[in-house]
DNA sequence: TTTATTCGACTACATCTGTAATCTTTGGCC
DNA sequence: GGCCAAAGATTACAGATGTAGTCGAATAAA
């Protein structure tokens, strides 16, 4: 089950800590978290709670604190929203969100290497399935 | 001013429509929506004033009825949008999602005819400025 | 003209979110 | 051993959201 929880945008803020190293103690994340977020730590321990409530991260106990790490894959979520987005925004049409972004920003040499390889790993294929 | 409106999910259902064909009345609004969505006329309604409200859409007064019309530009949304995901998601990192999007849904012929385009383009521009 | 219908406006209400503050417990320090 | 600080648990509270229902006005039907 790739996990159908809804996480908002400030718990996800706290995931990609996590997703960035884990297990964490709560006053780790909350000083990385601070870097970022303006939030007081009264905030973010309760978005923590949110998490394990929800189910997308858990912690083990180690002695009164704990150590949180996640339960939702990264790569998993990673790919879950942006399917919607595409979907709920581009009708399906992943060209729609690159084109649109590469007007905006500029893109990377680095994004247009990998949208190369992509490219080219996405040709063999259609070779391969076409024999 | 790209404005700064926030649109839920239900929301832009109704935004789709719009983009796709404006003005038009509530009713032609229903029942559009309600060949996707299962929801009642009244949710429906809401969302429309919700996002007039919002400074989203508005509309002509036709008679008693209205004739609603998108004022937040498709383009704009979607860019602003996909940014968002991309930075919150992805670091910033356009080439994350498309990856993970290629490995979970086939790109389409389209897909990659559309991203060769814009590589292509950002090659060009590369030489220019490098001119 | 009386009535039934239909529109949009306003109201409702539970849940989710952002953003903490307070309460309770427990390990440390004196 | 007693008190305090800090950790997590619980409570708070306003605004957003999903999902309608009700109300008053206007219109179309009878």
């Amino acid at each position: 089950m790739p996990s159908n929880i809804d996480i908002s945008n400030a718990e996800l803020e706290i995931l990609n800590v996590l997703w960035e190293s884990s297990p964490q103690f709560s006053a780790d994340i909350v000083k990385t978290v601070q870097q970022t977020n303006d939030w007081h730590e009264k905030t973010i321990k309760t978005l923590l709670s949110r998490l394990v409530n929800k189910g997308a991260i858990d912690f083990h106990k180690s002695g009164r604190a704990y150590r949180y790490f996640p339960l939702v894959d990264q790569k998993d979520y990673q790919t879950k929203v942006s399917s919607t987005i595409v979907d709920r925004l581009f009708s399906g049409r992943l060209s729609g969100l690159v084109s649109g972004f590469a007007q905006q920003r500029n893109l990377s040499r680095e994004d247009v290497e990998s949208l190369k390889r992509i490219i080219a790993d996405w040709e063999q294929q259609q070779e391969q399935s076409d024999d």
